[in-house]
This record gives structure tokens, sequence and C-alpha cells, in this order.
DNA sequence: TGGCCGTACATACACTGTAAGCATATGGTG
DNA sequence: CACCATATGCTTACAGTGTATGTACGGCCA
């Protein structure tokens, strides 16, 4: 948890002691570092604010230096991606696919919310990486040892990371604040207009007490439910 | 469905036949055109190659011009997310709350698929538009007069908007090409490697033939369900 | 000690969103 | 019809982006 702001202070005041900043031990640079870093400053500031230029400075270096360990940006980008998906906790089989996999997802679940970029991010470019491939082979293999067919097994893996990241993403982009929502619709909740305009959301955002992690983990067992069902009708 | 080239030429002939060019009428810009020739752009070449630049070309307008009819870029992105929201074809409430969400969730599916930059757009920025928000309204209201109670709704909610979105965004992520999936991953492929270390997803992509479209209504079904149990059980 | 190769730096280019100021075209009023 | 107000578009400019290119230096092996 280290701010650029930091990190230049520290790097200023090596300088500043020693007087030939060029003998300095520097750690050298690696790919692990470039992308670690990389995560930090998306955690910090979102990922719109991860630039080669500031993921330079907060490495005390200048920005083409990044490009003698990394390609490009998207390799970047793809390197944090599944860097993130490797801090999914994979829970031993012991105690049933069912208890296994809920773990599995509720831990997914966590990191996504951990580094609130990676959702979307994971979304949105095809690679994939060797961890994400790593969990998905697991998650496959607890399904058929439970004793899910190919077919079903292939259907239960899409119901699963769907709901992991399609709840993720919505409870993410949803508006922390009424004004987030846009100028026009907070303008209508002042006039209480959508009390007429949206009756059953009005009802709703008012009655309704939610505990996202308690919503997630219903639909969780929704499906997983309704997945054992599909496995012995099948 | 014009491409940037077209109308550049277009306007250029325009311009040839008639000596002077500002003397032929033009139609006004507004705020809906500009939102339309961008949901264009962005179908055309990805959400990534939407520049006001490009923008104002493909209107035959200068870039600044946009900014008459629109605050700033991020207001493109949320009128073209909301424009995209009112494509969703409503179904009458007719023949029960399942079958008028299926459909309505299928449409859904086909429209995202239709602009496929829109739901990982939709799912990473915080507004909520009037359409997404009449869509919402009239969701919710299904579930209420076919039973629900507000927090079996507004859980239901949740899982129908993730399975839509989760699948649908997994579905356009997946790489069509195996190389696209990253030189190392490639490159293990070609070697076979993968048997070894991913024995799972070797059975599955040489056993299982899959429709994206059948999976999709599959685990829809299975959440209708399993819905509808929740509904009744408690 | 000499050379060499990998790392880092400096410069530069094409592109982005958008702020400020100026020109013009349009529509309503005398 | 003349005139002005306003809306609309154009020009220029700036800071920031990813990255191609060329150079300099420092540690390692002969």
């Amino acid at each position: 948890m280290v701010s650029i702001h930091e990190v230049v202070g520290m790097r200023e005041e090596l300088m500043a002691t020693q007087m030939d900043p060029d003998s300095v031990l520097r750690v050298p640079l690696t790919k692990e570092r470039v992308l670690r870093a990389a995560i930090t400053l998306a955690d910090e500031g979102g990922i719109e604010s991860l630039s080669m230029r500031k993921l330079g400075l907060a490495l005390g270096v200048e920005a083409m230096s990044l490009y003698n360990h990394v390609a490009n940006k998207d390799e970047i980008l793809d390197g944090i991606v599944d860097l993130v998906a490797g801090e999914v906790k994979v829970p031993s089989k012991r105690g049933g696919w069912k208890s296994a996999i809920r773990r599995s997802v509720i831990s997914t679940h966590e990191v996504l919310l951990r580094h609130p970029w990676a959702g979307s991010l994971t979304v949105s470019r095809p690679r994939v990486g060797a961890a994400k491939l790593r969990y998905v082979d697991w998650l496959i293999g607890c399904l058929r040892e439970a004793g899910f067919s190919i077919q079903t097994a292939h259907n239960a893996m899409h119901a699963i990371e769907s709901h992991t990241y399609g709840f993720t993403l919505q409870e993410l982009s949803f508006p922390a604040d009424i004004e987030e929502m846009g100028p026009e619709i907070a303008a209508l909740l002042r006039r209480q207009q959508i009390v007429a305009e949206f009756p059953h959301i009005s009802e709703m955002v008012q009655d309704s007490i939610h505990d996202d992690q308690v919503e997630f983990e219903f639909v969780l067992d929704l499906i997983l439910d309704g997945l054992e069902r599909a496995r012995d009708t099948a």
C-alpha cells in the first residue's frame, strides 16, 4: 500500500543522502515487480489512472524502461488480470463438491471486490492466463468427480462463472451515491417523480434492506441446487 | 450501417458538385444523431476506436462541434449505453411471468451480442439511464405481480441480471481463435502439454459440442425455476 | 583490462479529450 | 426588409497518452 508520492519521496531521499545516485544499489526491475506496482496503482486510483508514465514514476524509472520487461501495455493488463486470478483461494475438495465450489466462488467474489477494476477488465479481454486456466480446470474437475456429465459440467461452469462475474460487476457499478446516477435521474428523484414513473423501483428502494453478500450467496446456492437437480435428472 | 469513409465521401461529393460548400443545406446536428453515429462507430471498430475526432469526421463536422450537443465524452458513453438499453424488447405480461421475463432476457442477450461493446460498458459505469430504469421497473413489476415478496423480488432481479450480463460478457470475451488466448497458452496447446497440465479442460474441449444460445437458455431456465421454488417456499 | 550486452534514458511522433476565442448561420423582432 | 441575438461550428492550443527510435552507461565474462 505505497502511494506514488511516497515512492518518489523515498527515491529522492536516497539520492539526497548518497552523493552518487547511480551507485545506489537499486532493486532490478522485473516483470513481476512491474505488474505488482501496476496492481497497486490500479487499486488506488482506478484502472483508468494506470499509465506507463505513472507506473514508471512509481517504480523510480522512466516510462520507456518498462518496455524492457513488457511488450506493451496490453501485456501489463493481461498480466495483472491473471495475477489477480491467482489470488483466488482454491479449497480442498473435502466436504463435497458443493461446499468446495461455494467457497471458491466466494473467494473469487472477495478478490474481485478487493480489486474493483479486475472484474470488468477480465471480461473485456480475450486472453486467458495460466492462473485462470488452473482455476477453471479445478472447477471442471470438481464437477466431473461429482458425477456431472461433460455437457452438464460445461453448463454448470458457465452458470457459476456468469453469476460470479455478473453479480460482482453489478454490485460494483451500482451507484453508491444518488447523484452518481446522473443529473436527470437525480432531479427526478428529488422531485419524487419516480414514485409515479417507476413505482416498483420506488417501492423496492423504500422497503427493502439488502446485504450484497447475503444476496450473492443466496443466488449462488440457488444455482448450485439447480445444478444438482440437473445432474440427477439428466 | 454507414462507414466513416462513405460518409466522408458523400460530404466531399457534395462539396465538389456545389461550389459553395456552406450553402449546402446540412442536417443540423442533434444529440440523438451524435449518439447514433457513436453507436455505429463502436459497432464497426470497437469501443476503443470511438474518439471525438473520428466521430466528428463521421458526421462531417469538427470534433469540437460535438461539444455543443454533449458535455463531454462520458456523456456520449452514458448516452449510447442507455440508447442500447432502449433496444430491448419488453414483452407483454400475458402468458405468465416466467415466459415474459424469459423473452425479455433473451432480447437483452440479443441486443448485447449485436453491440459487443455495450455489455462491459454498461457494467463499468455507475450512471443509470431512463431506458434501463424503465426496464428494471417492468422486471420488478412482473415479479411482484407474480407473488414475489419485495425481498425475493430483489434477489430475483439480481439473479436474472447477473446471468444476463455475466453470461454474455463471458461469451463475448471468450477467444474465438486459439492464438488469441496469448502466446504462452497457444504454445502449450500446440505442444499438447495442456493434456497433462489441464486434463479436465482438455477433455471438455475435445468431447463437448456447445451452442451458446442453448446454454444461455438452459441456465436461464435453471434460475427461473429456482426462483419459482424460492417464492413458493418462502 | 577490454568488450559486450542488457538495462535505462532522452527525444520524438501520432493520437487522445477538451478549454478558449472567433466566425458564421439561423430565427425572431423592429 | 433590416437587424440583432443566439446557437452552432471552426481554429488553435495544451496536457496527457502509448510507444518507436537512438544513445549512454554499468555489470559481467574473457
